[in-house]
This record gives C-alpha cells, structure tokens and sequence, in this order.
DNA sequence: GTGAAAGCGCTAACAG
DNA sequence: CTGTTAGCGCTTTCAC
C-alpha cells in the first residue's frame, strides 16, 4: 500500500514526506493524504489538539469548547475519519454489538417469518441506535443450547441480547448471560422471565381470549387447537386465554381438542387429519401460529374442505404467510418489528446505564379479520359482539 | 465485581491472593480463579511460556514444540480462556468480520423469503469457519446506496461482503470494496459482476429455458412473463433463456405479454390483472420469483380462475412459500442456501490469501413440478421431453 | 524453539 | 477546559 501524495513538491520523496506528516505538524500537514486509514492521532494532529479532546468530542463529552468541538468535527470531516471499533472496544469496553437469539434448528428447519419479522425490527432499530446486530439460531432442544448462546457473548463481547421464546423463559440462561456483563431483553415472555430481565410483548391472554370470542360470535361451538412446544410460555397463555373465553361462553373447555406442533407448516400439516378425522370434527380451528394455520390450510385444501364454509381456521402473529395464502388467514396481529425495536430500546438504556427495575412492554394486538374464518357449517349467524 | 477464591486459606486477603496471582507464579497460580475474563496472559503465566507462544499455539503458528502445544492447550482449557476478538483484531487487522448485502427497504418491504435463506446458508457457513456476519439491508434505489455498504465496511472493518441482485453487477461497488482492501463476493452475478470478484449462482439461461420449455411441453403456446426489476440480471439471463426456448419450439418470443414488478407479493398480485383482462389471455404465467407467482395465484384465486385447470402459473427459487400455498407452485429450485455458503467459502479463502483470477462456481437448478402449472384448458397433452 | 518489546487505535483516570 | 499517561489484549518483528 503506496502512500498517495495529493500536493507536493517535485523531487520530494513520497515516503519522506509522509514520515514528516507523521512526526511533525509542518506545512505538508493537511496537503499528505494517506491512503492508510486515518486515526484518532491523525484527526488530534490535524486540528492541533490532544488526543483526548478528540475523543471526547467524538463521544459527546463534556468540557470542550464549542469552537474546539466544531474544529474538531471539521477535521473528522475532512480527513474522512471514522473511530475503529475494535480498538474503542477495546479500550472502553463498548463493543455496541447486540445479539438476537432464535430458536430454531439451521440445519432442519424452513426460515421462519416470524424470526425474520423481529431480526428487521432489530436491525432497524439498531440502524438508528449504532449498534451492530448477530443474529444467532440456536436449536432449543440441544443440550449445549445455553452454552450456544454464552459462547457467543462472551467471543463477541455483546453489551445486549435479546431472547425469543423458549429462551425468553429460560431464568438460568438469563442469569448467565447477566453474569457475563451483558444485559438481556425477552421477546414474549410467558412467565419467568419478566422479572429476570426486560421483556416486551402482547397480553397474550387477552389475545387468545379475543380470538376465540371472535370464533365463538360467529357460532362455533366445537374447536380444536394446535398448540405450540410447552416451553413458549407466551403461547400456552394464548391457550388459557382461549380456555377462558370459551368458559366464560358457557363451554367447557376440556371438550377442545388439542394437538401439540412445533410451530412450523410441516406440524400443522401432520397434525391436521386427525383433527379432520374424530368423530366430531371441530368446525373452528385456532392454531397457535400462522404457519402452522398454514399447514392445516393446505391439509384442508387437500381434502377438498371448503374454508371456511365447513372449516374456520385462524392463525396467529399476522406474518407475511397470511396474507400470501389463500384465503387469506384471520389472525391475530402482532407488531413484531415493534416488539424487537423495543427490545433493542431496552437494552440501548440499560447499556446506557438505566439500573430501574426490569420493566416489561406491553404493546397492543388486534384481531385480522380475513378470509379463513366464517360462520360454521349451517349456524345462523349470531349477533356480533 | 469481585474476585471468587475456589481455594484459599483462612484470613487471606482475598484481593491481595489475586494480586499475588497476577503478579507470581507461586502455590496459588492454579487455585485462584478470577471472575474477570482471563486473558492471553493469564494462559501464559499457568503453564509458564511467553504470550507470543500461547498466541503462536492458538493461531496454528509453527515453531513450538508438541509438548509445549498441548500444554498450552490444556491451559486454555482449565482457564476457560477465549481469545478477545477485539484485541486481535486491533493487533492483526483480522476482524473475522462478514457482511451479506440485501437489497430491501427495511421500511418498506416484508421480510423476502429469499434473503432469509441466503442468510441462513451464510449464517451457517460462517459459524463452522468461525467468521461473524453482518446482515445489512440496503434500498437499491437510494442515490447513497453504494456509501451504505461502504460505510458499514469501513466502519467494522469487514474483511469480506456478499452481494445480492442488483448489487452483485455493480463493478463500481465491487471496486469500491475492493479499495477498502475488502474482499467480494456476488451472489447470483448476471454479467459484468463476474469480472470483479468471485461469484456464485446457478445457469439462469438454462434455468429460464428449462421452465419454458417444460410449460411448452405440457401444451402451452400463450405465455405470459412476470419481470423483475432491470438491474437484476440474472432474473433477465432468466428472461433471456425462455425467450430461446420459446423461439426453439418455433414461438415468437415478442408475442408473450410482459410485466415489471418488484419481486413482492403485492407487486405479482397488482401486476396480474392486466394479464388476465388481455383479449387473448395466456394460459401460462412464468414469474421471475416465487412472490410475484403467489400474488398471481392469489388474484387467480379471487376471481375464481382454476389453476391449474384454466392458467398454469409458475415461480422461481423455491423458496418456502412456493410450498405453503394452494396449489403448490411449479417452480425452479435454486440452491440459496448453498449458494450463500459457497459465497462465504470464497470470502474465507480470499482471506486466507488466495490471489487467484475471480472464480464463478455454477450450482445446479432443477425445475420442481408441484401442482400449480398443468396443461392447458383443452389441450392434448404433447409428449414430454 | 522461545521470548522480549513494540505497537494496533482508542478510552479513561489524573493532572494541570 | 485541555493534555499527559496508562493501559485494554493481542499479533508481530526481531533477538536469542
């Protein structure tokens, strides 16, 4: 790497030169532009000040004048100055990285649009905040997944990460990554987890609940619902919430069929005949996500069942799967993108020194009526809520 | 935070132990474990070598007896000790840094299943060569497009970017990158990218060809193609390959109906309408991406068009949305995930100092027939190929 | 083979 | 308000 002389003399030695730019503050100070990228040395020399006020300017610290301030930030400007990350990590500890752990297997499953929906909130959030995200998938059944997830602070030295459910709950996983200096934000926390640390997320109850009232307006009276892995606590409040409702509606809820899926299309896929099949079928199905809702649709069209005419079938997350379907799925929203901005806003204060007690988000979810839920098969329509 | 003492006698100073620690090679070097991270020092000192031959041992450097090798190693071990990615790469200039360039407004567009799985190919790659990647998503129609990219390279010091469509045949992106002693890689390069730097993709005039060819053996003779955006060339080599493939069954490629959408969802189902309200419509619409066939397939569904009994319409990638809707869509796998990964094996051995002519490695695409593309309304099925 | 010494570029006390 | 002095933890010559 050649040095490139902007202005100089003829018959002057490049190198020369730009030994005397290193070591003295001569008149060929603002005429030598290195290729070398330029350092906080460079910017401190450029503008005849210390090393420090640089920095400090650099970090929006006090006691600089402001005509020091403004010279400084000229410079930086003119020699096209950036700090080096590494080394003010280093130096002071910040290394403005933040984590983003998914749970999911990379080797199996398909991409899910619900960890993609809460990397993009993340990402731009972090966008705006400066900070630099990993987004980790770490397959929850694995026996190392909570060293997955250490190892990954500790390699990278990240100041936050945010956990999504099953992890959101996982108290013991939380403390460790505390341990390590590093704060942590829960995405849906069911339980647990909202007291060990940050959390945002739905009332998850009252969604489960709306859902159902939903379905229950319409006239079902028979349901079954495809519930997710028991550790997302977040959706088994989804499921009492629906065991509320349908009490609160005079039916008893232990009549519900359930079956278990992991959350994927392929799950509710499998599991969707035997539902069709009992002897009663339900005529409203509520699953605990929208790809799983998916997998029944496709189960459903497959057996030619008309939806909703004989089947209702309701999803939940409102991911871009349910509007790409058809019918297009009723669902619940959830603001996801918001949810993950939310998260890194958490952690953003707390690396920025907020020691409050963890606090936990609530936003708001609604209802999306679509296509995939209707009245049930010959039920007069009941008066809507 | 303070010191944990796992052995010590009665009345010692605990502080005044880990100083003696720090200090002294004596009795309590191995008893005493520190809370504060070890460092590469702290390895030195418990089995008593130099740092540089710790650093020699833990870089796979030559020059260090085998028994001194595994005694280091055992050291790490029984210290817990992990190098600091900081410091190294302030000391080496080896940030083990990637990032994986996506065209998408962050605000703007649904997360694209396509990115995903690129990103997970890479996510994977990464994590087995030890590499930490940066996704960054960048609208291609900023005028400061290319200063994102750049910006994100120089101020995390990446030693290797991926670059998806358009980005992948910006030759003076690519330079620009490489100006920043980054090296490159495209993804799905259609022309002048593959000059620049290393690449990977599949043939996509062959792929083009492939899916036109089997909907004209399946009958078809009034087509319909559903564009992307111009700057994403591969997409138009695809474009290309059925126009030959048409020609070749003695069909006027100029007689197909072309639309331009985005790649989205919403721009397949806004584009569709035209289509169909044609005095002639086609009986087979081949989309540049499997989104855009979703959205048609959706129009289709809402205007009650059989397919694929009364239009056949078929996608491209095989991305998991082509399996989620009804019918499954006819499409052509390409391997994103291995694609994403082989672009990272390219970045790692740039880095690891291959000085090689730029490589394009071709993967290989099949056409996958599900159950969206049929023969058309009344045609005798034509021997397949 | 191994070690000592010199930084990499930055932040953070601590003086003035 | 500003500058001086130490490191942060590591890689890298260069001696031995």
């Amino acid at each position: 790497m050649r040095d490139i002389i902007a202005t100089t003399s003829p018959g002057v030695d490049p190198l020369l030169t730009s030994v005397r730019r290193a070591y003295a503050l001569g008149p060929f100070a603002e005429a030598v532009v290195s290729s070398k990228k330029p350092t906080i040395d460079d910017v401190a020399r450029h503008c005849g000040v210390a090393r420090t006020t640089v920095s400090r300017v650099l970090n929006g610290g006090p006691n600089v004048r402001d005509e020091v301030r403004q010279r400084v930030w000229a410079s930086v400007k003119a020699l096209d100055y950036r700090v080096n990350p590494q080394a003010r990590s280093l130096a002071g500890g910040q290394s403005r990285m933040l984590a983003l752990i998914v749970a999911s297997d990379l080797d199996a499953q398909p991409n899910s649009f619900y960890a993609s929906a809460l990397e993009l909130g993340a990402l731009r959030e972090c966008l705006g905040l400066g900070y630099q995200l990993l987004t980790r998938h770490v397959a929850q059944d694995r026996p190392n997944r909570r060293e997955q997830v250490l190892e990954l602070i500790r390699s990278q030295r990240c100041q936050g990460v945010m956990l999504t459910p099953p992890f959101a709950d996982d108290v013991e996983l939380i403390e460790s990554i505390q341990a390590l200096d590093c704060h942590a934000a829960c995405i849906s926390p069911g339980g647990a987890g909202r007291d060990a640390a940050d959390g945002v997320g739905i009332d998850d109850a009252a969604a489960g609940a709306d859902i159902a009232r939903r379905m229950i307006d319409l006239g079902h009276r028979r349901f079954a619902f495809m519930a997710g892995i028991p550790g997302h606590l977040a959706a088994e409040r989804r499921h009492e919430g629906l065991r509320g409702a349908l009490a609160a509606a005079g039916l008893d809820p232990d009549e519900v069929a359930v079956v278990r899926g992991d959350f994927t299309f392929r799950s509710g896929a499998a599991l969707t005949p035997q539902l069709l099949e009992a002897p009663t079928p339900p005529t409203a199905l509520i699953c605990a996500n929208d790809d799983m809702a998916a997998g029944a649709l496709s189960v459903a069209h497959g057996r030619g069942i008309d939806v909703p005419g004989r089947l209702s079938i309701t999803g939940f997350d409102d991911t871009p799967v349910s509007e790409v379907i058809w019918p297009p799925l009723t669902t619940v929203h959830q603001p996801l993108r918001e949810m993950a901005g939310e998260a890194v806003r958490a952690l953003s204060g707390r690396i920025g020194g907020d020691r409050s007690p963890p606090r936990f988000v609530t936003l708001s979810h609604a209802v999306v009526e679509r296509a995939s839920a209707g009245a049930p098969p010959g039920a007069r329509l009941r008066a809507r809520a």
